[in-house]
DNA sequence: CCCTGATTCGC
DNA sequence: GCGAATCAGG
C-alpha cells in the first residue's frame, strides 16, 4: 500500500493526537504494520517519542482527550475505544454520557488492571448460599 | 506475555 | 521510500 497524502495526512494526524503506532496502524487499516507506521513517521520525521508506555516516575497527566470535559473521570467516549482499552462502561448505553474507561486493558482482558479487580471479584456473599436448593450431584 | 517506539537493512 | 526484522525498554 502506498503512502498516500490521505494516509500520510491521517498518520500525522493519529500520530500527533498520541494514539501508539500500533493503533494508528489498525486505524488505516489494509494491512498497514505498527512497523510501517513508525518507519513512515520516522522518515517524516515527526517528532520521536520515547516510548510514552513507561510507568513514568512523573505524575504528570498527558491529558488524553479532552473529550470528556465532565466528571474528573478520564473516560472516554465510544469513538475513542480501541482493541485493547479498558470497556468497563459508565452511564447509560445511548446517553450522552455513555462512556468507557479507557485506559490501557490488560493483555487478554476486557477491562485495565484496576477495572478487572472489580469485574472478576471473588464470590462475594457466600454466606447464605447454603443449602441453595442442594442439589443432587448434577 | 503484553506492549511501546527506534533502528537497521534488504528490497 | 518502504516496512519486516530486530533492537531496546516498560
Amino acid at each position: 500500500m502506498a503512502w498516500t497524502e490521505d494516509r500520510i495526512d491521517q498518520l500525522k494526524k493519529l500520530w500527533d493526537n498520541g494514539l501508539s503506532a500500533s493503533q494508528i496502524a489498525k486505524e488505516l487499516g489494509e494491512g498497514v504494520t505498527r512497523n510501517a507506521v513508525i518507519g513512515k513517521a520516522h522518515r517524516l520525521g515527526l517528532k520521536s517519542r520515547p516510548s510514552p508506555v513507561k510507568t513514568d516516575g512523573e505524575k504528570k497527566k498527558v491529558a488524553p482527550k479532552k473529550i470528556a470535559k465532565k466528571s474528573g473521570k478520564k473516560f472516554v467516549t465510544l469513538l475513542d475505544l480501541t482493541d485493547r482499552m479498558c470497556k468497563w462502561p459508565s452511564g447509560h448505553p445511548g446517553d450522552a454520557d455513555f462512556q468507557f474507561c479507557g485506559k490501557a486493558s490488560e493483555p487478554g482482558m476486557p477491562y485495565c488492571a484496576g477495572h478487572c479487580a472489580e469485574a472478576y471479584q471473588a464470590q462475594p456473599p457466600r454466606r447464605d448460599r447454603r443449602q441453595l436448593q442442594r442439589q443432587p450431584i448434577l
